[in-house]
DNA sequence: CGATGAATTCAACGGTAGATGAATTCTGAG
DNA sequence: CTCAGAATTCATCTACCGTTGAATTCATCG
């Protein structure tokens, strides 16, 4: 690569120092609310510098959002293991990951899709593709009902984490990790795996 | 040319299609995201008329929410009966609630709550001294455990509130009430009387 | 009829938002 | 040192927002 004349993109620590305010302030405030003007000021820096950098407001989500996320390797870990427990390896991932420092662009996307439809769009195809449809072939038997059943899942995952982390509804916030997993994951394995009610059993 | 300045004949129940918009209306986009003006123009009316009516947002708010939510016959309905079926009475009185004409304002409370503040408060108030200290007393043992069981329950009924009616997930937001009711009712029962993990019983 | 007052609208204020383009400062290559 | 170009800021634009007070219309009462 030839080095080209002028400045050198030297000074790049006010670039991820606006990332860094950007995932706090989507995690806080979800996607609407939090305001290009209060991320550059919580960064120290202009508000055209963010458009600068990033373009617009959505692509500045999409590049806090790039970084973190990478499921690759985490779910086919928690799928993998004995069957019978499948729910509470589901649930404890939820909280691991939550619980991390990567939880906060998890919480910023999710607390964005309960109010803003694109980001809500993002979190479907993301959650369906990474996830579900993955945990569909490897647990569920029936194909069928994989998706009535994933979705189920989805129920008390969701209920947990709105509950624990957008809420802060008590005892649930302060609870131990695996107190949650001992109490929900037997939830999602009946879900998973325990026989369907008979209603359901017509197309 | 018509003049449409001034009062205009007829239309003395221009208050009640206000407040019927604002239901829509904050039942679609939350608190925030709804406006007075937006709601003014989809009643067809200024939007100072609805300060006229309602003084300010937020009591416009209190308002539409004020007429609809009157749990005080259904919910100790919902608690008499056979107690270990009252985890299916629960998610069927929320979902028998939500897609009655009065689940718009349930929606709309709910929706809100996500990312307002004092809509938040609001509905924690309401849950907790309307549904889930009644529910407590009647249905759970031991008292100790009656906030960690409530809020788990609360984990469940929520999650299926924001997969049917907030994100709108299929099959989830298309499937007939007594399926859901039969598929959720048995974990929510588990919440409700069933032993909790030992990892909880020490302070 | 004229007066009263409620229903309704108009115009405007102050605030915040995202976005844009020109102007300025800084830094390193030549 | 010079100077191009990146980094950064400034001043604005447009678009909503909730709210307010004054102005208008009109049904009704005396």
């Amino acid at each position: 690569m030839v080095r080209r004349s002028g400045r050198r993109p030297g000074n790049q620590d006010t670039r991820t120092s606006i990332l860094e305010a950007a995932r706090a302030s989507f995690a806080e405030k979800g996607y609407d609310k939090a305001s290009i003007r209060g991320i550059a000021g919580d960064a120290g820096v202009d508000p055209a510098l963010v458009h600068h950098y990033f373009g617009n407001k959505e692509k500045l989500f999409l590049a806090v959002m790039n970084a973190p996320i990478n499921p690759g390797e985490l779910i086919p870990q928690a799928l993998s293991g004995p069957r019978d427990q499948a729910g509470e390896r589901l649930i404890r991932l939820a909280l691991t990951v939550w619980d991390s420092p990567a939880g906060a662009a998890a919480l910023a996307v999710f607390r964005s899709a309960l109010s803003n439809e694109w980001t809500a769009r993002l979190l479907r195809e993301f959650v369906v593709t990474q996830i579900l449809r993955r945990a569909a072939g490897e647990i569920i038997d029936d194909p069928a009902e994989a998706p009535m059943r994933t979705a189920l899942v989805a129920t008390q995952i969701a209920g947990t984490m709105v509950a624990r982390y957008v809420l802060r509804v008590e005892p649930l916030a302060s609870a131990e990790p695996e107190v949650l997993v001992a109490a929900i994951g037997p939830n999602i394995q009946r879900f998973l795996t325990e026989p369907l009610p008979e209603v359901f059993k017509q197309p």
